[in-house]
DNA sequence: ATCGAATGAGACATGACTGTCTCACATCAG
DNA sequence: CTGATGTGAGACAGTCATGTCTCATTCGAT
């Protein structure tokens, strides 16, 4: 089973979401192995951060398929998509976070045949007129990924309760911070 | 005059919004110096950073001072608000993106203070009836500068054009990605 | 109890970034 | 022309994270 390795990715995930840059020395100690044991596991930390990233990709591609969002309204789509996303919150602020110090092609192409599904639900919902025309989906597509990364770090960091975050991500996203929005 | 100062800050926030852990030699090469002038400028890499995230406060506080968030009506406080700080949204981006990399007190108590300004706005907002109140103004705020960043990050990676971007932050922020919303 | 595999602790060398220094060159005022 | 100032280029050592290795210990299976 690959579930050994697999807890020491989600324990790297919660370190390099608050700090990209620690050493292997403290992903080792929160996962609670040695530096040794983790460079058996992945060996050399380019490995480990590939793997990492593989890891909350598939964790976030699992999550678009179990909210099928290819399919149904496309405002219920974005519901249960920020449902199912949600316990990925950090992982999505690690992805975020990361990505801006590693070049990874095949991360890279995954994250974007991820970002071109959600950007197709958008657009989805844009011809069936229930998302505003006026804004590109690709721009929805990534500020619902800014604000689902935003929730992950103030969870993280305990500046949001982590049952709220549903809420807050999906009530900011699809209505805004206006009482009653009656967009020009 | 510290406008020579300023303009390798700026071109330090250029390199470092792509790359927090970019080596001083790019930030020198970025800004049309050597290593060594780099050097006399700001003695240590933590020097450089501390001054570049003075700037980037002291712009945002004054963008915020010149769109005079305490004052009229809250909307149209955040539209100046967005207005305003649109400019330095690049800066913005370096700040979420540096903040997990560096402690720095003064910093993050300068942060605190403008995130205090901003989080009081949406306050007033909300007793005023403007913005909704099952949304916490301290996320209210936070979410803000989460998409404030992300265009930052969307217009320097040229995935959103510099002449959107304003329209793309406010709109969504304050519309949401409903076509006609109705907060339930 | 014994053997074997896995782990932890630590030492060691390597490479990258950094801080510091010296020196040569360009520019400009006198 | 001369001297002063500022700058770029490069050398050098120190520091830190990393990659690699060895060895003692622990745990589990037989």
């Amino acid at each position: 089973m690959a579930t050994d390795r697999d807890s020491v990715l989600m324990a790297a995930v919660g370190v390099l979401c608050r700090q990209p840059t620690a050493a292997l020395d403290e992903i080792a100690r929160a996962a609670g192995i040695s530096r040794a044991t983790l460079h058996r596991l992945f060996p050399g930390r380019d490995a480990l951060v590939h793997e990492v990233a593989g890891l909350a990709l598939r964790r976030m591609s699992a999550a678009l398929d179990a909210a099928y969002i290819e399919q149904g309204d496309p405002v219920e789509a974005v519901r249960r998509l920020a449902d199912a996303v949600i316990p990925d919150a950090t992982t999505a602020a690690f992805l975020t976070g990361e990505s801006r110090l590693f070049e990874d092609s095949e991360v890279t192409a995954a994250w974007d045949r991820m970002d071109a599904r959600v950007t197709a639900l958008f657009l989805r919902g844009q011809q069936s007129g229930a998302f505003r025309v006026e804004l590109p989906a690709a721009w929805l597509s990534e500020a619902f990924f800014d604000l689902l990364a935003g929730v992950g770090w103030a969870v993280q960091e305990g500046r949001l309760a982590a049952r709220d975050s549903t809420h807050a991500l999906v009530e900011l996203f699809l209505g805004g911070a206006l009482r009653t929005s009656s967009p020009s």
